[in-house]
DNA sequence: TTTT
DNA sequence: TTTT
């Protein structure tokens, strides 16, 4: 059976990044990014946003929770996944980005041409 | 500010398309597509599944509608947006894409070879 | 028969753009993107970069050629296509990136927070 | 400075594939992948094919050895990477796919539901 | 819950 | 709610 699972977000922290630590020591590193759509042509309706949970593990994980805080542009590449659990007895879930690669893309509202870096997971060029 | 959003799944149909039409007579079909992940090596813990509803207008919507049934693979290419509402007084939200292409990758259990066709939205070669 | 093509690429542009027009008065404008691969850990062997030659059409290929110049960072989306010619009687090929979607990230060392825009080809969000 | 490259592609093989290894004996597979574009309106144009050269390398090079010949389909996602020689003294280049994970897409021609399986390079789910 |  |  073909499966395929892929995504690539560009937008900006909606809050400074929450980082974990799994029980054998290994970061788990959470954050939000909200990703714009184009401007909408009725005044009435408010532009769209997408809002993505993003969730990174091990070296990016740390990486995003060291060097990223709320505001600051990304672009993240990863996959998706269902998030399952239970709430006062309801099943609930959610759509979340195991995110694979980040790429930083400069602090919020500072220089873009130079200061960024990229936390490459296991995706090398 | 920057924004990109792209997302490409490859995965089978979890029921019969639904297709409705909006007051203007336009086409909107809805379905999800099950994604799956690799086994779980882990023998307690179930394989990683996604399950992304999607959205479509138009022609491609009525080629969805027309050619897809519960279980066909297919090939989906678009972008995410969170999609709002009001429950019992209660906000919620939950992540959709919104197709902008679909290629049909043959029917459940069929041949792939041949038969498919493209239902391509505004996102030409 | 199952078909698909995309590609996304982030880096800078090598020169200005060269915007032509067809007959029929429509622009055409080409660029090239400079692709850096991770610094090579051998230190005798020179780091990976992508030239990637872009071509794009219409309204993009307006706004290609009056906002971007040499050096400027983008991100494009589009697919690629073999082209071919003659010269001197010998078969000739290259690969080029026909863009759908340019989205300006400032300029060559400029600020990113803020003024970039999107020339967004038939790919609405 | 940001950098970002992927390319996904899914079309056939233009010819068996290719295996070698280097001299620490891992594998390397080449291969060329033909990827249809939209049958051309203008019946004096033949339609668009892209062919795009692949490489992959380790486990997914076996993969793709052992199990793909010529005309079976598949889906690649890799990043593009411009390679360079020099050919009776001219300098030449040309663009290649090096290939992260590769989707079998069935046998040319056979059943498509059932027998694929994936090679999945370091991009884990 | 939200960013620019 | 789920597909193969």
């Amino acid at each position: 059976m073909a499966n395929y699972n892929r995504t690539i977000l560009m937008g900006n922290l909606t809050a400074d990044p929450e980082k974990r630590f799994t029980k054998d020591g290994s970061a788990v590193t959470n954050f939000t990014v909200a990703v714009n759509g184009p401007p909408s042509k009725d005044p009435d309706r408010e532009d769209e946003v997408l809002f993505m949970p993003c969730v990174t593990f091990g070296k990016t994980a740390e990486a995003v929770g060291k060097y990223l805080s709320k505001g600051d542009p990304v672009l993240v590449d990863g996959r998706l996944r269902t998030d399952k659990w239970e709430q006062d007895g309801e099943k609930k879930s959610r759509t979340v980005l195991r995110v694979g690669l980040v790429q930083f893309l400069g602090r919020k509202g500072e220089a873009s041409g130079e200061p960024e870096g990229a936390s490459d997971g296991d995706l090398s060029f």
